[in-house]
DNA sequence: AACACTATCTACTCGTGAGTAGGTATTGTT
DNA sequence: AACAATACCTACTCACGAGTAGATAGTGTT
């Protein structure tokens, strides 16, 4: 390979600016996934990084904005997965398993994780709204695809709003109790829980 | 009526004193749901019950042992309610049912809401393990039921672990989203969360 | 060579909130 | 009357952690 120079372009120094703040982003959400938001200092998450902690508010405005972050890259995700769910072809309910199954995949990583595991009344009242706006965008896509279902006989009648909501909670549990460790992947473990919300309890 | 004495038996005054720690852990219980236990300090508490600090510390040892409490009473309903539903008659499906539907119910009052919205990372790993025993058991309490239920056909064959955490998500929502001012009775939202778990999404 | 900008540090400030010391008033006990 | 216990207070201490001031070293620019 070629001796890299050490002089950087100017593209380069801001893509790896954003390397670093998306490292001190990876570190937090970590940490916070593991102990908790106020359990971990700003200081904590400089030491994991080896840096002190001015050198994160270089790159991040405040604590509260590494939060934000975090949570926002987590929502993106399920955000761009509603989107493909609906450009996945069939019934409403294989829509709706699609998004299901990616919606419950993407609980089960740091960014997504970090929504399940830190409550909002950490964030102030003004990213608490922002943060409000942004997951009723995606109960709101999920709605969508229930009464789709609904509407094309693939799922059956029920209120759309509760079903949401239940279908959202049962999926959020992974978040809570899978280790990555674990000897199933998480798609399958996303599958069989998908599985499970379709079928019901009941033997059929 | 007749004048009450202002002099107490020794009775009525162990009594008056466990109906003030019971007051201190219903208006900390409530504070720490709407606004989080880190966001809770116990001079809030205090005021909302126009005492001072101190007196808190003269009914419970710190503000730990203050949410330890109310845990373990949530927990506790949610064990009562185990056993009352191995107790009831029925296929194994009916006492699922019935512990389900308690479930959902308990986890929308204050102590039961506190066991959902409050992670253990808050507690230190000693109270945090004395709540994980409990929690546990109920979880045990819940496979078992299951089992029971696929033992007798009356539950579709599934992995009891998996479906237990399952329905306890799913069963953990209302606690997020639920308002005691709501129209719909915390009875109905519960049975109809187990009615959309029983029969499943897809239609029968 | 002079200047500016970026990345990083050490060493602070300062608010908050848990927990305590030590007091007072009231009631019960000997 | 003297003592003890209970319930409650005001006024602290003290640790922790968010956020900042200000220095330094390197790198790029004129």
């Amino acid at each position: 390979m070629a001796a890299r120079s050490p002089f950087k372009t100017a593209a380069e120094r801001t893509e790896e600016r954003a390397a670093k703040r998306m490292a001190v982003l990876t570190a937090a959400v970590r940490m916070f996934n593991a102990r908790g938001y106020h359990q971990t200092s700003l200081d904590d998450v400089a030491a994991s990084l080896g840096i002190s902690k001015p050198t994160i508010y270089h790159y991040l405005g405040n604590k509260e904005q590494v939060l934000v972050e975090c949570l926002t890259i987590g929502m993106n995700q399920l955000l761009a997965a509603a989107d493909q769910a609906r450009l996945t072809h069939g019934l409403g309910l294989d829509r709706l398993r699609a998004f299901l199954v990616d919606y419950a995949e993407i609980n089960m990583n740091d960014f997504g994780r970090c929504n399940i595991l830190t409550a909002n009344e950490a964030l102030s009242p003004d990213a608490r709204e922002t943060i409000r706006l942004r997951k009723r965008r995606i109960d709101t896509a999920l709605r969508e695809l229930v009464t789709e279902g609904i509407a094309d006989g693939s799922v059956a009648p029920c209120d759309p709003k509760l079903a949401a909501l239940t279908l959202a909670s049962a999926l959020n549990g992974p978040s809570r109790w899978h280790r990555p460790d674990g000897d199933l992947p998480e798609r399958e473990i996303a599958l069989k829980l998908v599985d499970l919300l379709t079928t019901g309890l009941a033997p059929r």
